[in-house]
DNA sequence: TCACAAACAATCAATGTCAATCATTTATAA
DNA sequence: TTATAAATGATTGACATTGATTGTTTGTGA
């Protein structure tokens, strides 16, 4: 067996189950434990997995983030109806920051025809803008892999080089004590920086997103226009209207 | 059988499985280990596949088979044969600019595996190399439609906060009086601003672009290496050799 | 606190994989 | 046809991966 396929094969382990033990990884791919530790420690060098104790797990709690092209086939339709309820807030002449992620990438095709100038942090978006013919600039940054972001810090220097009259974010949790979360905290400072520098907030979140936190904490509810499709029970709808704005787009 | 149908037979066999060793393309082809890896070696300068110790597995971006393996391959060869010159320059440990453009970017496969830092302007650059798993830094800057390169003032300050060992430029016109040329003059200053922050620069031409002038200046030919094929005459190589290193990969 | 077991990193020998080379076969041109 | 070039397969030494073994560290429960 290849390197590489047993190193999918535990991450696909660890999709599934978020903590793997070694003797597990041992028994599913029939390696030695000292080749399974090796992976281990390759895995996490770039950062996909963290090693704990007898095995592994996620970088995040729940699961990995998936890979773009996976997220992009899985809910594509629910977010290009949330995209579109986003875009319809979009005015002539506004300025934008969109962040990285499947989900936004999903409002490009609106953006057609609307004379905005939009500012990003993802690659297959500078991609995509340019193919609109939209006005599009990208921010500076380390790539990450996987997510094909941004980040770090001089990503974050460089999104203070301007102002937004909208953000428009992705999100993995959203909660009411603790706010808006993801994954990897580089990408949340990222994510603090374009919200801070925005006249106005717009988080897309289909509504799995709904009480779960994620590892790293972006901002509170307050202040951000989230939007989502009507997944929620009335009760969720009316504690989390209580705290911000909730946009609910009928499926 | 033909070395096309047996390259064919592998990228079939890669899209059915993903990951594929050498055995297997082996016994399904009737081949060697020796001629499989000569096949391998082809398709993944082509960008077609990414090698992989015990095999291969496929660029997650899938690319047009059929058509550009018959035609497109005498200019993506010559550039990839420049490009694998440019590579042997390369050592352990730089840190590099990758200019955009279709010459560069041929560069990327033979940078796997020499733990390199890579800042570019190009975006399907940093797709590229984020894949290979190449340490990646992106650029700030207007993204131009068509080559997909970020520009303008952003870019150029972008640059000036990196350095770098080695920088590799792509060029439109190489003359000897009027120095490298390129149609855009906002790209020539972020060629000028990269040229500044190197130690070592080369610039990666195929012989059509000698003696020919374009719009803006970048630079005059000496302190740089210039990368080409062998289609000048010996006059021509020895007046442009007074003024600046030349190396002329042998086709 | 201690003792014990599990998990661990470091090392080593065996095996597998690799690029480079060369002799042979096959295609192509003269 | 012969001469030349290209493709192929076998071989080689260098290098990478693997599983076993070692001694050390970490976590657990008495």
């Amino acid at each position: 067996m290849l390197t590489i396929e047993r190193q999918e094969i535990i991450l696909s382990l660890l999709r599934e189950k978020d903590v793997v033990t070694v003797k597990e990884m041992c028994e599913v791919t029939n390696a030695s434990e000292s080749t399974i530790r090796r992976d281990l420690t390759e895995l996490e060098k770039h950062q996909y997995i963290k090693r704990v104790h007898g095995g592994a797990s996620l970088l995040k709690k729940k699961r990995e983030e998936p890979t773009l092209l996976e997220k992009s086939t899985i809910n594509q339709q629910e977010k290009s109806m949330i995209a579109q309820k986003a875009a319809s807030f979009i005015e002539e002449g506004d300025s934008i920051y969109l962040d990285a992620g499947s989900s936004t990438i999903e409002l490009i095709p609106f953006l057609k025809d609307k004379s905005v100038m939009v500012v990003t942090n993802g690659i297959p978006h500078v991609q995509l803008l340019i193919e609109y013919g939209i006005e599009t600039y990208c921010i500076s940054g380390k790539a990450k892999r996987g997510t094909a972001a941004l980040v770090g810090t001089k990503a974050v220097d460089s999104i203070k080089e301007y102002r937004f009259d909208k953000c428009i974010l992705g999100i993995n949790g959203i909660h009411l004590e603790q706010g808006l979360t993801t994954p990897d905290p580089e990408e949340a400072s990222v994510k603090q920086t374009a919200l801070a520098q925005s006249q106005a907030r717009y988080v897309l979140a289909d509504p799995s997103k709904f009480g779960e936190v994620s590892f790293a904490n972006v901002a509170d509810l307050a202040g951000v226009h989230i939007i989502t499709t009507n997944g929620l029970s009335d009760e969720q709808q009316e504690t989390i209207s209580k705290q911000t704005t909730l946009e609910v787009v009928p499926l």
